[in-house]
RNA sequence: GGGCGGUUAGCUCAGCUGGUUAGAGCGUUGCGUUGACAUCGCAAAGGUCGUAGGUUCGAGUCCUAUACCGCCCA
């Protein structure tokens, strides 16, 4: 046998394992559909990866997810089920195009300059180069995918099912073309979607201004504004149909600043009598509630920005400005021009783009659109069905508002890096063609001269089609047929609307069915301290460099056990510190019990006799194994990590094994009956605990398997020892027998009377080593006491030479210092002269909160609680009052002896 | 404006369908290395579970209201 380590060195085993288990195919489903001798029968476990950014690189949110699912992947392969996950990474339109578009920035060339096809070699080239970075570190925390089946959102399959989708949707009439108000980024120059805006307060400014009447300029009617240089774009001002103070406008003509348009009074009834001046001016090429007004009555639609943002030649003489430079010239003016009233300090609501944070520009564009309303009611339908379960449930009330408010979809992007929109349009006969083949004609009028729409899809509309896309198709693959639809969608609850809804309204409309049947969803990850990580922060967490310093498990087992379902968590280097602690604390158990085995007899001559150490570590065990799988089944991962981290380190490392060492030493059939207890409770842990840390886990149990299997058949599992942990049956709780609360309970009772005489020791300032002398009086308890003797004496440091125990004593030693524990009478010899002072105090003390134990029972007792409450219950309460009255009685005795 | 989450020990958080002495890790204090582990052991201090009502024999847990913090949607 090879010494182990004193230490856990992670360093030294993680990646021989992952690529050991890749190489042995343990990542692969067992039931392949497209093998000889699979069984459609068999129901799998599928996951599909939420596809990483291609170019990005780790962070905790990638730690998070993938750490969670190859927990749910690896309990149900150990349980059996043919299990897949799919890996695979997201072309990441925006943010990929604008990594390589600084790169050539850097190297003083432009996206421009190339032309786009060019350009598209540089992020290919680019992909190749730093694509697989993000693979290499999820395969550094242990993802058991299956890396054959990985898939990119521009692979040709991928490709081929994003042309068919659209195809499909824009026959049935759900993708449409046209001018709309969306959400522009003058930066990124594209169209972007609603999600991608966020809504800021910040502080600004009103600003009040005369809109003149153009009968007659003198008389004015007052507006306030906060973006002025949209005054460029006013095509009406509006004000409550029902105002007194302005329904003589209604219907007259006003004149916009400077440029002096002549524009209409409008009468709505959106407008707020109570907010501003009341009258509101129209700008509805530039604002969404402008626009739906514009609409409404019909107005002039005036776009007065390019696509820099800067105005364009319907600004007049602010042509080619800036917008906001624009806003202060202008106002200057119309300051100089008299036509200014106030400005006043306001906090108003910004759009800014989620990427860069530079105000978004709504405008009204000609962009692709895909008609929400029809799909969102069928993952409405899905959801209250239950087809599709959303864990936590809270979540599916949100889910249900975003999607009962549905806007249709801007698809289209003004980008170059993405799935270009397979739309031709005819510059003969103006009609477009969509095709799923590129066509040479227009499939109107069969002119040849046609050219391609230039834009690309909303990198979520690939993303949207993922879990059947990844299986194949729109072919119908054997994988498609077997692993779809997939079991388990784990993902961060701030992707729901972006992702989770999209593929399930997308799986309903192409698949017909439901592309998941649950949704589970993790919080987000911040620091120490609750906030968000950051680099301008700098309280970023690299989870290369947790994982380089304290091994992957600790980390896994950081934001597994530390997390609950869809609530944030706040992790910090201390956690995982104590969790790498953990780790070389299971990695000790585990070199203690293998280190017992050259110590016992191969074989045992009798059948067992269990000690009551040995039925209480098997009664909690099983107890164990019965509470994970209750935790796994309604999705507590982390409770479950918190309990076996509890029964590992508090129970099983704590107690048993120090017991196990007497054990060990009385030789015999005792100690092999240790040995296999020690065997069979270190191999479940290390089953229970694999899906959380796999590394520590295998590499243990491949130490335990060796040194079991060179030391005895007999201490194999009962199906024998598989040929790696991960591929190893899951622990099956065995059924109740009836004795073990009886069992537990008294070892409950042995670690109490330990556990008083360890607190007296400490009270006492007793050297740690020092044996001493000890009488129990147990009365009742006898026989446990005594048949644990040897285990008492040892764990609560009693000198065995001096350690006598009775029933009963007439003559009770007043010389000692006394304690009773659960009605147990402990005399200890602590020293030569005994502070008779110190003893009685302390006595009294333990005797006065015995007392008002039993006052509070008594009362309780007496209480209609003892008629209501179920009689069990009351019963527990009628012994534990018993053993209080037998403890305060005994404490009164020693006091009175004293 | 609508919705959701949080408020439990100095800090970060658990606490399942209500069950009667509220738990963990970290931190703090004291003692301690004779072979599983100092990435450790033994022990201690520390909480009227945000507030106010209510339901119940019994509430951290359920209901109502409310305060503060955070998030989402409009």
């Amino acid at each position: 046998m090879t010494e182990l380590p004193k230490t856990y060195d992670f360093s030294a085993i993680e990646q021989e394992m992952y690529e050991w288990w890749e190489k042995k195919g343990y990542f692969k489903p067992t039931n392949d559909p497209n093998q000889p001798g699979f069984d459609p029968s068999k129901k799998p476990y599928v996951i599909s990866i939420p596809p990483p950014n291609v170019t990005g690189g780790l962070h905790l949110g990638h730690a998070m997810f993938v750490a969670m699912e190859d927990l749910m992947i690896r309990y149900h392969r150990m349980k059996g089920y043919p299990t897949l996950w799919v890996p695979g990474s997201d072309h990441a339109g925006i943010a990929t195009q604008l990594q390589v578009e600084k790169m050539l920035v850097d190297q003083g060339r432009s996206r421009e300059e190339l032309g786009r096809e060019a350009f598209e070699k540089e992020v290919w080239a680019w992909k190749e180069e730093y694509g697989s970075k993000i693979t290499r570190q999820i395969r550094r925390l242990g993802a058991s995918c299956d890396w054959d089946r990985e898939r990119f959102t521009l692979d040709e399959g991928l490709s081929e099912a994003v042309r068919e989708a659209f195809v499909r949707l824009y026959e049935k009439g759900l993708i449409y073309r046209g001018p709309r108000m969306i959400n522009w980024s003058p930066g990124l120059k594209t169209a972007v979607s609603d999600l991608e805006v966020e809504y800021v307060e910040e502080p600004g400014f009103l600003y009040y201004f005369k809109y003149r009447l153009a009968e007659n300029p003198d008389e004015f009617i007052p507006v306030a504004t906060t973006r002025p240089e949209t005054i460029l774009g006013d095509t009406a001002v509006a004000v409550h149909p029902e105002d007194e103070r302005y329904q003589k406008f209604i219907g007259k003509m006003v004149l916009v600043p400077i440029l002096n348009r002549e524009i209409p009074v409008i009468a709505d009834e959106y407008v707020d009598r109570e907010f501003g001046t009341a009258a509101l001016k129209i700008t509805p090429a530039h604002d969404p509630n402008d626009y739906e007004i514009g609409k409404r009555h019909d107005l002039e639609f005036i776009n007065i920005m390019d696509l820099n943002a800067h105005i364009n030649q319907h600004g007049g003489p602010y042509a080619g400005m800036e917008r906001f430079a624009c806003r202060e010239k202008l106002w200057a003016d119309m300051k100089e021009a008299g036509l200014v009233i106030k400005e006043q300090p306001y906090t108003h609501t910004v759009p800014r783009s989620q990427r860069g944070g530079e105000i978004i520009e709504p405008m009204v564009s000609t962009q692709w659109f895909i008609t929400m309303k029809p799909l969102a009611a069928a993952g409405l339908e899905a959801v209250r069905d239950g087809r599709i379960t959303i864990v936590p449930d809270r979540f599916s009330k949100v889910y249900n508002n975003w999607l009962d408010n549905i806007q249709d979809w801007c698809i289209s992007r003004q980008l170059w890096w993405g799935h270009r929109i397979p739309v031709w349009y005819c510059q003969d006969c103006d009609q477009v063609t969509v095709a799923r083949e590129d066509p040479t004609e227009c499939s109107h009028c069969g002119s040849k001269n046609i050219k391609q729409d230039p834009d690309v899809l909303d990198t979520w509309f690939s993303s949207g089609l993922w879990p059947f896309s990844t299986l194949g198709w729109p072919e119908n693959t054997p994988d498609l047929n077997y692993f779809y639809p997939t079991t388990m969608m784990e993902t961060g609850y701030d992707i729901l609307f972006f992702w989770v809804a999209r593929m399930i309204m997308f799986g309903l409309e192409f698949t017909g069915q439901a592309p998941f049947e649950t949704v589970y969803l993790h919080g987000l990850i911040r620091d120490g301290d609750g906030q968000k990580m950051s680099k301008t922060k700098g309280n970023v967490i690299d989870p290369l460099v947790v994982m380089e310093e304290m091994g992957t498990d600790a980390l896994r087992f950081t934001v597994l056990v530390g997390s609950t379902p869809g609530n944030d968590m706040n992790i910090s280097v201390k956690k995982v510190e104590s969790n790498r602690n953990f780790a070389n604390k299971v990695w000790n158990a585990g070199r203690f019990v293998i280190g017992t085995l050259e110590r016992a007899p191969h074989a045992p001559k009798a059948e067992p006799q269990w000690t009551l150490a040995d039925s209480w570590i098997w009664a909690r065990m099983n107890q164990l194994i019965r509470d994970v799988e209750r935790l796994f089944t309604n999705h507590q991962y982390g409770e479950a990590g918190r309990y076996i981290y509890e029964f590992l380190w508090g129970e099983f490392a704590a107690w048993y094994l120090e017991i196990a060492k007497n054990q060990l030493a009385e030789g015999g059939d005792r100690a092999y009956y240790t040995a296999s207890t020690l065997v069979k409770v270190l191999d479940t842990c290390l089953r229970l605990l694999h899906p959380f840390t796999p590394f520590i886990t295998e590499s243990l149990w491949g130490h335990l398997k060796q040194t079991c299997q060179e030391k005895s058949d007999l201490l194999a599992p009962k199906e024998g020892w598989a040929d790696a942990l991960m591929i190893a049956a899951w622990p099956e709780a065995q059924e109740l027998e009836g004795w073990e609360d009886e069992k537990v309970k008294d070892f409950t009772l042995v670690q109490d009377v330990v556990r008083g005489i360890r607190n007296v020791r400490t009270e006492k300032k007793l050297k740690p080593g020092k044996r001493i002398p000890a009488i129990i009086i147990a009365g009742e308890n006898l026989s446990i006491i005594q048949d644990q003797q040897t285990s008492i004496a040892a764990l609560a440091g009693l000198d065995s030479d001096n350690f006598t125990i009775v029933e009963n004593m007439d003559n009770k030693p007043a010389d000692l210092t006394s304690l009773v524990v659960s009605g147990v009478e402990v005399y200890l010899s602590l020293a030569d002269v005994v502070d008779q002072e110190a003893e009685k105090a302390r006595l009294e003390k333990e005797l006065s909160e015995a007392q008002s134990h039993i006052q509070r029972l008594t009362g309780l007792l007496n209480s209609p609680f003892a008629q209501k409450a179920p009689a069990a219950l009351v019963e527990k309460e009628r012994e534990k009052l018993a053993v209080y009255e037998e403890t305060a009685a005994k404490l009164t005795e020693q006091l009175n002896n004293m």
